[in-house]
DNA sequence: GCACTATATTCAGAGTTATGAATATAGTGA
DNA sequence: TCACTATATTCATAACTCTGAATATAGTGC
């Protein structure tokens, strides 16, 4: 994505929405805003090997939409602005997003939920 | 830009940020909050070619954003989503966007205002 | 019909981004 | 220290997008 830092504001802008273009990053933050998640659950619900996961969260991570709390072997992802919901509410017009499926993994997340 | 009908919401939704994710269109987008305008308007604002205006505007009705309504030769674009202008307020954390400068054009807009 | 104007489309090359494979890093427990 | 696990980075290439030049379309007035 290559966000450099800009001082137009257009360009600022173009490049936030930039990281929202993009289905699995959309996923990604529909997911966590129902809580953080690490990246073994986010691999476990997408169906998508760590690496590519992994590559999207430093996207959004990035773009400032991401914040990291380490425990452990563990990195758990979740949403810095609360306006990124009305952001991405707003954009979808009729269709709810579908709820994401989860497929179980070992994650101390998804342990505890059992 | 080439988006397609996709029924998967996040495929639709990332195109929807897609069109969003261009500092020339999101400068297109803050004119017509103003209220709608013909290509000569934005021509004369933007400084760019007519033909660069032009398909930066497809991008946009394409994805949905733009209505237009012909008037002789001209043919003016408003904004169709009263939704957008929440989105777009809300991805500009701090920096407010810039007054965007007339330098004067000809079209039966700008005369009308003189 | 013609000339003129406003807008739209096509096309090609440069530049950018997405994707997957491979590899690297870093934390944990023994 | 070593082996193991969770996550991050690098790299190559295919795919895509941007941009500008040229050209096309369509409305107007004569």
């Amino acid at each position: 994505m290559n966000i450099v830092t800009e001082s137009d504001p257009f360009i600022v802008q173009a490049n936030y929405f930039k990281a929202l273009a993009h289905p699995i990053r959309l996923q990604i933050l529909a997911i966590l805003r129902q809580g953080e998640a690490c990246v073994c659950h986010l691999e476990a619900i997408l169906q998508r090997r760590q690496a590519y996961i992994s590559q999207q969260l430093m996207v959004l991570k990035e773009a400032g939409l991401l914040a990291e709390r380490k425990e452990g072997l563990f990195v758990f992802y979740s949403l810095t602005d609360p306006r990124l919901g009305t952001i991405l509410d707003s954009s979808l017009p009729d269709v709810p997003l579908p709820a994401a499926p989860m497929n179980g993994c070992a994650c101390p997340t998804c342990v505890r939920d059992e």
